[in-house]
DNA sequence: AATGTATTTAGACAAATATCTAAATACTAA
DNA sequence: TTAGTATTTAGATATTTGTCTAAATACATT
């Protein structure tokens, strides 16, 4: 289950400058919204969708939900991709 | 421009399936709708998205439309996630 | 307990996407 | 040049997606 949605969760820009945005490091719901002209609703949305494709994962903290990078998935994504250019799985 | 076309094109599980079909050497048009349980129209639009993306580039030969991969693309999008990941762009 | 702040959920909706059928193109081969 | 095959294009349509507003939750603080 987690291929296709890993590939839908990157399709879309506002979630890859998520994603770029929580490289720095970790940061709230609302921090991340500040950097967008969306709704905080509409932010929600794409969190839920990082969530689900594992690339996000969340904590709570005081009064905020703290997001944060999950790079595990990320190299099952660049073994396939390298596998389509014809590269050995180098164990 | 080439960036966000390339994460929507993968994005479609009938489009990886072709790119995968393709990684094992140029295939027709026809050939490659022969894997697939949809009207060769359908296969032309995704066709026509994968080669907007640059994923694939198409020659005529005979009566036939030759479609074959493309991975100069890829390494764009390895990069993106290898950095995401944290890792230096060694070089 | 009451109020306030942060975030999510629900419901609505317009735009984008994937699919089909039917028709049009582009060649090949008689 | 006519007929046949391969592929694409056009137009229609159902589904999915991204967005909003309004309401609901979940804590924190007073």
């Amino acid at each position: 289950m987690a291929f296709a949605n890993t590939f839908k969760a990157l399709s879309d820009p506002a979630r890859r400058q998520i994603l770029e945005l929580l490289k720095k490091g970790p940061m709230s719901a609302g921090e991340i919204g500040a950097h967008f002209d969306m709704t905080g609703a509409t932010i929600s949305y794409h969190l839920k969708i990082l969530r689900q494709a594992d690339l996000v994962f969340e904590k709570r903290e005081k009064n905020y939900i703290i997001y944060q990078l999950n790079t595990t998935v990320l190299e099952e994504i660049i073994l396939w991709i390298s596998s389509l250019k014809g590269e050995e799985t180098d164990s």
